[in-house]
DNA sequence: TTATATTTGTGCGTATGTATA
DNA sequence: CTATACATACGCACAAATATA
C-alpha cells in the first residue's frame, strides 16, 4: 500500500473520497466523474474505484448503470439540532417535519460513582436510574443516550419514559414541569460496535458525543446525560 | 475476517479497542491486561493484538515491557475549548496556560459564490481574501481553519494575519475593534487526507467541524469561517 | 439506421497484505 | 520461523449497454 493509511482498505479511502465529492458539490453533482477519471484522480486501479462505488450504491448514495454512467441518488444532508437552555429532543425534530419518537433499550439502577454525583450534586453511592434510550426521526435512528436520573427522587422515570418515548413527558410525569440545559460538552469519536448496532451504522461511523446537565427550575440538576449522534445525519447549532 | 468491519484491518479495531478501555478507564488503569487476555477479550489471535499494541506503543500511547507487562504512558485527556458570543481561539487557550499561535498556511483571493455572498451579505462575485490558517497549542496542532473575509473592506487582512497569528489583531488592525460569534454549527467527520498532513494526526482522525460566522459591532457579517479541530485533542463547552 | 465512442460490468492472472495455526 | 487461507490491489482484455455523430 503507498499512498493510503495502515491497516484501512484502499477501496474505502477512496469511497471517502467520493462521498467528499458529493458533499462538496452540494448538489451540484448529478453524476460522477466516470470510473477511469476517479481511478486517475485517486491514484488506484479502476477495479478499486469500483469497489468502493459499489460501498456507496451498498448504502443508497450512488446507482451506477451499465453504458450511461454513476449517479447520485441523494445527498448527505444533515438535520439541524438546536442546542440551548431549553434543549429537547422531540421539538426540535418536529419544527423539521419529522416523526421524532424515544425507545427505552435498557435500563439499569446503579449507584453513584464520584463523577455523577459531583454533576447531580448527591452523595457517593446513592442510587440512580441508568437510561439507555434510542431517538428516532421518521423511523431513521438518530442518536443513543445514557441518562442517570436520582432514584429518590424520580422513582418512576423508567416506566414513564417507556410509556411515553420522551423525556420530557417522564420528567412532567414526575413531577418536574418545566427543566433547562445547563451545560453541552461536544466532541466527536468513532462509534462503538455496539452503538452501531443500534444506530444502524457502518463500524467506522462518526458520532457527537454531547454530555448534558438538566437542572429544575430551582437549578437543581436532575439529569446527567451522554448522547451520540450521527455526525452524518445531523448538525448542532449554537445561535449566540 | 470475522468480526471485524470489511476494508478496516483486525488490528486496526483491536487498537481502536484497547484506546477506549484506556480512556472509559479515566486514569484508573495502569496497566494492560496481559496479551492473552486481550486476545480473548477480542476474539483475535496474539499476534493480532501484538500488532495493535505495537501501533499503540507507536503513538506514543502505551509501553510494553518484556517479562511486566504493558502500561499506560499518557491518557487522553481532551482541551476544553469554551464557545460563546466571545469565542476567540487565543483566549479560550491562554485561560488554560497554554501558549497559542496561529500560522498563515496559505491565502488566495477568490470570487464570492451564493453561499458566500449570502452568509456575509456582499453581492455574488465579490472579491474575498481565503485564508487557510493553523492553530497550535504548546506546539501541538490543534485546529485549521478557513476564513473569508470581505477583500473590499478589509483590504489587509492577509498581510495583518501573517504579522500577529492572531484573527483578533489582524480585524483590530483593519479598524474592527470588537466583534461577535453570531452562529456555530458543529458536526464531524473523518479527517481529510490534506488536513491530516498539516495536523500531524493519524489519517483516520476524526474533527470536529465548526462553521461558524462572525459579525461587527453593526451586526454586519465580517467572517466565514470552517474549522476543523482534532476531536481527540479537544472539546467544545457551551453553557447556556 | 448504422457505425463509433463512451461507460459500466466481468474474467483471469499475479503480487502483496492480513490473520491464523 | 513456516505453511495456509483469504482479502486487497493491480493490469490487461473484452463484453454489454448506452450515447452520439
Amino acid at each position: 500500500m503507498i499512498g493510503g493509511e495502515e491497516g484501512i482498505a484502499r477501496w474505502r479511502s477512496v469511497a471517502d473520497g467520493i462521498r467528499a465529492l458529493i458533499a462538496d458539490a452540494a448538489g451540484a453533482m448529478e453524476k460522477l466523474p466516470v470510473e477511469a477519471d476517479l481511478a486517475e484522480r485517486f491514484q488506484v486501479n479502476r477495479h478499486t474505484v469500483r469497489r468502493a462505488i459499489a460501498a456507496l450504491q451498498a448504502e443508497g448514495l450512488v446507482r451506477a448503470e451499465r453504458g450511461r454512467g454513476t449517479f447520485v441518488e441523494r445527498l448527505p444532508q444533515r438535520l439541524s439540532y438546536p442546542v440551548g437552555a431549553r434543549t429537547r429532543f422531540s421539538e426540535n425534530i418536529t419544527g423539521q417535519s419529522r416523526q421524532p419518537a424515544g425507545r427505552l433499550i435498557t435500563s439499569k439502577r446503579e449507584a453513584a460513582d464520584a463523577r455523577i454525583a459531583a454533576a447531580l450534586r448527591i452523595r457517593i453511592g446513592a442510587p440512580l436510574h441508568r437510561l439507555e434510550t434510542l431517538s428516532v426521526a421518521d423511523g431513521v435512528p438518530m442518536s443513543l443516550a445514557t441518562s442517570w436520573f436520582p432514584a429518590e427522587r424520580f422513582p418512576g422515570i423508567v416506566a414513564a419514559y417507556a410509556e411515553s418515548g420522551s423525556i420530557t413527558k417522564a420528567l412532567a410525569a414526575e413531577g418536574v414541569a418545566d427543566y433547562r440545559r445547563q451545560e453541552t460538552r461536544i466532541t466527536a469519536m468513532r462509534v462503538n460496535p455496539s452503538d452501531a448496532e443500534h444506530l444502524a451504522c457502518p463500524r467506522d461511523a462518526v458520532v457527537l458525543v454531547t454530555d448534558s446537565v438538566n437542572c429544575d427550575p430551582d437549578d437543581a440538576p436532575i439529569q446527567l446525560s451522554r448522547a451520540r449522534f450521527l455526525a452524518d445525519r445531523i448538525e448542532m447549532v449554537f445561535r449566540t
